[in-house]
DNA sequence: AAGACGAAAGTGGTTGA
DNA sequence: TCAACAACTTTCGTCTT
């Protein structure tokens, strides 16, 4: 899914319109998801090699100020006297103790609050980007938050440990996307995406359903334009295929894509692999090879014509 | 001409020694 | 750390609609 195969059909802009069921910006006419760059306002830059992405990732974000405290807090001494040199009396000097330890919590403080804004603004750039539902914002930002708060950011891009949050949210709350969705709108490969997204499980805590192929259905379905018969139909596909086993160890989302064209071909309503697979992220071959696997162990027919 | 199919070689990630 | 391995991709030739 990559820009090139997104701009090879323009479309007329009178004919895009927004789903909000899926936060989506789709047009009418050809059924492509143009989401992307409608509220971007991130990275103005694309990188179409690797060599480029690492000059250009070089650049870095907006400036952020590199003294934490723009030079502006006043240091309490670390001595016990007063202005004038002399030694606190006991009770001062308790006072004194309680003021550096408040200060010290404050800067701390301030510094999770300076990283959680920085990263509330990718959370929103990448989360619009992806057309993601305000419940998943919420849980991504949820979990980062937790994240900082246990410093598993420190030595990690902000940017990585937000579109793992994101990718993590987006499991939990069974809101079908892949990793390379995510690390397409963010300086990151999948690879860092994964890498993030296994340790927020391992150090939050964090469990996660396995990611069902079913909840690839809707989504891809829906943009597909095919009926709710056919969604059932291939979730009822997805359901019986599950239970021979020759789902495991398969993606999803190519199982998903599979099942649905199946169904739409059952239903009369025939669709190219390339355009299901396209949208599922997969290829035709895994598409077909699906598809050959499904309704051969289903034993399913396929109508001709 | 477009779509479907399948073979063959290549790629990136996981697993087990 | 390395090699074997499964899943998936890329590419391409052939057949079908």
């Amino acid at each position: 899914m990559t820009d090139e195969t997104r701009s090879n059909t323009p479309c007329p802009q009178d004919k895009v319109v927004y789903d909000f069921e899926r936060g989506e910006y789709i047009c009418e006419e050809t059924g492509e998801i143009i989401e992307d760059r409608v509220v971007d306002q991130g990275p103005e830059w694309r990188a179409f090699t690797p060599e480029e992405k690492e000059k250009r990732s070089r650049v870095g974000g907006p400036l952020n100020n590199t003294i934490h405290d723009r030079g502006l807090s006043t240091l309490i001494d670390w001595r016990d006297r007063d202005a004038m040199g002399r030694t606190l009396e006991p009770r001062k000097r308790l006072e004194a103790l309680r003021w550096r330890k408040w200060q010290i919590r404050a800067r701390i403080q301030t510094s999770i609050d300076r990283n959680l804004a920085q990263a509330m603004n990718e959370l929103e750039r990448i989360a619009n980007n992806l057309g993601l539902p305000k419940s998943v914002k919420d849980e991504a930002s949820s979990i980062y938050r937790r994240a900082v708060e246990k410093g598993l950011v420190r030595g990690r891009s902000i940017e990585s440990v937000v579109a793992a949050s994101i990718y993590t949210a987006c499991r939990r709350m069974k809101v079908a996307r892949t990793l390379d969705e995510i690390a397409a709108y963010t300086k990151a490969n999948r690879k860092e995406v994964a890498r993030g997204y296994r340790l927020l499980l391992k150090e939050l805590q964090i469990d996660v359903p396995v990611t069902d192929a079913r909840d690839y259905v809707t989504r891809i379905g829906a943009v597909l334009g095919v009926s709710g018969s056919a969604m059932k139909m291939a979730a009822e596909i997805l359901e019986k295929a599950k239970s021979t086993g020759i789902t495991a160890g398969k993606d999803p989302a190519g199982l998903a894509a599979a099942a649905i064209y199946i169904a739409a071909l059952q239903n009369g309503e025939r669709r190219t692999q390339k355009e299901i697979a396209q949208l599922a992220g997969v290829t035709e071959v895994t598409v077909r090879n699906r598809y050959k696997e499904l309704i051969q162990e289903l034993r399913i027919d396929i109508p001709q014509q």
